[in-house]
DNA sequence: ATCCATGATTTGTA
DNA sequence: TACAAATCATGGAT
């Protein structure tokens, strides 16, 4: 019994962890094998424990002596019998096996995984190379909305770099997969001649080759996803990540705002200059640029803010209508050396279809003597302001 | 820990 | 669609 589970190891044992279900088999080789002989079966037995002894130390000898031996082997009268029998043996038990692990449902994980990466337009089809060109059509098509596509470029870019990356790589696995499944199957094929390997154990093995493949994609994949979900807390989801801007942009803003009081509605180029401006001075320090739309955010903010407690911004109101009259002035003077009265900062103020100003006379004074005593307003605008 | 300023988002409207 | 208004959520000062 020793020696046959022996022969398994060496002969039927190839890899497939079959041994477990083997013994029984084995009984039966046996018992077919002393039917079969007869009465002189003693002698026969000696003659298949020569060959036994002969292959368990074929590891022994060297390659040329393997060589021979492997040929004696096999052109022994008793081989053919001996290696059909092991082949209907490994059938049944590769059956067996096969019928226990076939049929692997799809993985929810990994379908999940392909899911997402579809939905990011990552694994899905290529959008006219992934690059600018492709943002720059998507703005197009948008309409209008290239600030959109301006905010989030940089997020296609690197989005695009991700999918490039992850078609590569899944390309090289599924060549190397192919490769190397072909290769096994070359091996076992001509393997078969030696030992007893059925087309369908070859198949069986392909299968494994596939699922350890498909589960190294499925590494590629969760990275490759991970890599997404990171990008987009860092571009898009980082929205609500208030970042405050830089000293230099609010002041160009608030500067805009207040000589613009009256009617603080930056057009559109307007509003594409002041992001401009913004994102030149800010460039100089660490912050990001600043967007159209982060300037329709901030005059919308300050819109509302300013109209909701005039009082509160007036000292900034009345900074920045010096700081304008001043320019105003300076400018004027050096045009005209005549010119004698700055322009005062209008401070009406002037929302859609409504109106509400301060109390011009008041204001003007106000503003005039705070121009020019660097005194600060009081908070009677406030009450003096009306809101229709 | 708390408060306020502020950028972003949502909702309703004309 | 642009905007007002309300609201959310964070940054930063205290």
């Amino acid at each position: 019994m020793d020696d046959q589970t022996r022969i398994m190891h060496a002969l039927g044992g190839v890899g497939l962890g079959v041994q477990g279900g083997v013994q029984g088999g084995m009984q039966g080789v046996q018992v077919a094998m002393h039917g079969h002989e007869g009465a002189d079966g003693d002698a026969r037995k000696q003659d298949i424990g020569d060959i036994l002894h002969q292959i368990m130390a074929i590891t022994d000898q060297s390659l040329d002596e393997a060589q021979a031996k492997k040929h004696g082997l096999n052109c022994h009268r008793m081989k053919p019998a001996l290696f059909s029998v092991l082949c209907e043996i490994k059938e049944k038990t590769g059956l067996s096996i096969r019928g226990a692990q076939e049929e692997d449902p799809p993985d929810p994980q990994l379908m999940r995984l392909d899911n997402m990466l579809l939905a990011e337009g990552v694994s899905g089809p290529e959008k006219g190379g992934g690059s600018a060109a492709a943002a720059a059509a998507a703005a197009a098509a948008a309409g209008g909305a290239s600030d959109n596509s301006i905010e989030h470029s940089d997020y296609r870019a690197k989005l695009s770099q991700i999918r490039q990356i992850y078609h590569t790589e899944l390309e090289k696995y599924e060549q190397a997969c192919n490769e190397f499944t072909t290769h096994v199957m070359n091996l076992l094929r001509e393997q078969s001649r030696t030992r007893p390997i059925s087309p369908k154990e070859i198949e069986r093995m392909v299968g494994i080759i596939h699922r350890k493949f498909s589960s190294i994609q499925m590494q590629l994949k969760q990275s490759t996803c991970e890599a997404v979900m990171i990008l987009r807390s860092r571009f898009l989801d980082a929205r609500r990540k208030r970042r405050n801007f830089s000293k230099q942009a609010t002041e160009i803003l608030n500067e805009y705002f207040y000589s613009h009081l009256s009617n603080p509605y930056p057009s559109e180029e307007a509003k594409e200059e002041l992001a401009k401006k913004c994102s030149i001075t800010v460039s100089q320090g660490v912050g990001s640029t600043i967007t159209v739309s982060q300037v329709s955010n901030w005059f919308g903010n300050k819109r509302i803010r300013y109209k909701k407690n005039i009082g509160k911004f007036q000292e900034e109101a009345n900074l920045y209508a010096a700081k304008t009259a001043v320019t105003a002035a300076h400018a004027a003077a050096v045009q005209n050396s005549q010119a004698s009265s700055p322009s005062t900062p209008n401070s009406g103020f002037q929302m859609k279809d409504e109106e509400f100003q301060l109390d011009s006379a008041e204001s003007k004074n106000s503003l005039l003597t705070n121009m020019f005593t660097g005194g600060y307003p009081t908070a009677c605008y406030q009450s003096d302001s009306r809101i229709q």
